[in-house]
DNA sequence: CCAAAAGTGTTCCGTCTACACCCATGG
DNA sequence: CCATGGGTGTAGACGGAACACTTTTGG
């Protein structure tokens, strides 16, 4: 079987995730520290080796499965990195993917226990390697798939206020949006409903709560935000 | 050195080259047949594994040196394939790469000699592994790029006419444009200069040639078409 | 002289943007 | 009773789309 391809070089492959969380008005990005030398303490994007007998996109979920104990996660390929000496440990040519995450959706003790944080996007440390250029990328593909495909709600809890939404794309986008020019525009999308209920978590008045019906969205819908 | 990552599996890593040229008012690919087997004689893209010492930035231009003798050409990379049976000899992670160049440019010795072909991009044959769901996806990315940087340039020998131009745009969106639009928008980029010379080989009345300047062209330019 | 491609402006419509005031409530 | 965030509509600017006729010249 192997014959095939005999004599050329075989390379570690590895996966790092870039996952994204919404807390508190803001872009974030769940990193730790890196548990082995070379370049261990320093700030580290979560990642794990390729296996053979699993696809790329196959240990990209597991990666995110250890980390998070989540499943069927919104997950993208951001593209593969691979500069000789990325890793001063060994070559490694590592693929990046980019996690949607409900930031409460993630057990806080898992934070601890794996000993990850979510940072603001805006105000990242040092990192080891090219993981930094690896979350900038990742962060401008998502703003592209932000703007033509509904995947917000992937970042937010499943009932959510308009003003919540909102802030999230403003997030997402770096720059401030108008109130009721974004309103306008989300009531013309029939797939973000309007439900009775209303959270008074952060106004005394009370803010209706909204949903986001995926079966309402019908791919070829067009969005645009 | 390589005891830090003891333990993991190594895998095959390879780039393959989607080439994109321009001919005949069509958006064309250069493909030819697997030299190997298994798949031996299926349609295929040029590729070639990634060595220890290259980036995979620089494998890709390796690769496309050698099938073109081409050096400096534009290339991006589409991503990462890595189902774990993509390749029936053997595990084989490959990182797709496409490239555009003008038809021209290529020596049509080296056609035969490589046994490759230009093929319609919208016709395209059954091909090996998950070569064409790579064509697919970077022919995508591709149509993204072209709408926001002046990469046309690219697939277009250095002096062209407007009406090659607009063709070209028109085979990589898939549909027709208004001449009269199309030429009001290039009216208004300073970077496309018309020259003194006439080509006269498409018409009788004869056309005004024009060249990019890319000196006039800044990063930041802002490019929509 | 005619077929075939080159070249050229204006109008209309729809979309995006800017913008300010009242409402409901908890403390 | 007031501070805080929630909620609502309109007018003007701008950009994109539609659209037809004249010019040149080789054969």
């Amino acid at each position: 079987m192997t014959i095939y391809y005999q004599g050329h070089q075989k390379i570690l492959v590895s996966v790092d995730c870039i996952i994204f969380g919404f807390e508190h008005n803001k872009l974030k990005v769940l990193i730790g520290h890196r548990a082995l030398d070379p370049g261990k303490g320093e700030w580290s994007l979560y990642g794990g080796f390729v296996r053979n007998e699993e696809s790329i996109d196959d240990a990209a979920d597991r990666t995110l499965f250890e980390l998070t104990g989540m499943r069927n996660v919104y997950m993208r390929q951001v593209g593969a990195f691979g500069s000789v000496n990325r890793d001063p440990g060994e070559r490694v040519v590592s693929i990046a993917y980019y996690a949607l995450i409900n930031v409460k959706d993630y057990d806080t003790k898992l934070l601890k226990e794996h000993d990850v944080e979510w940072v603001d996007i805006e105000s990242l440390p040092q990192m080891f390697s090219d993981h930094r250029e690896m979350i900038a990328k990742a962060r401008q593909k998502m703003q592209e798939k932000i703007r033509t495909e509904p995947i917000s709600f992937q970042l937010l809890p499943s009932l959510f206020t308009l003003t919540q939404l909102q802030r999230l794309y403003e997030a997402v986008n770096g720059e401030e949006v108008d109130k009721r020019n974004f309103r306008k525009r989300i009531k013309e999308m029939d797939f973000i409903e309007k439900t009775e209920l209303i959270d008074k978590t952060s106004s005394k008045r009370g803010a209706y709560l909204y949903r986001f019906n995926k079966n309402a969205f019908h791919e070829g819908t067009n969005f645009k935000l």
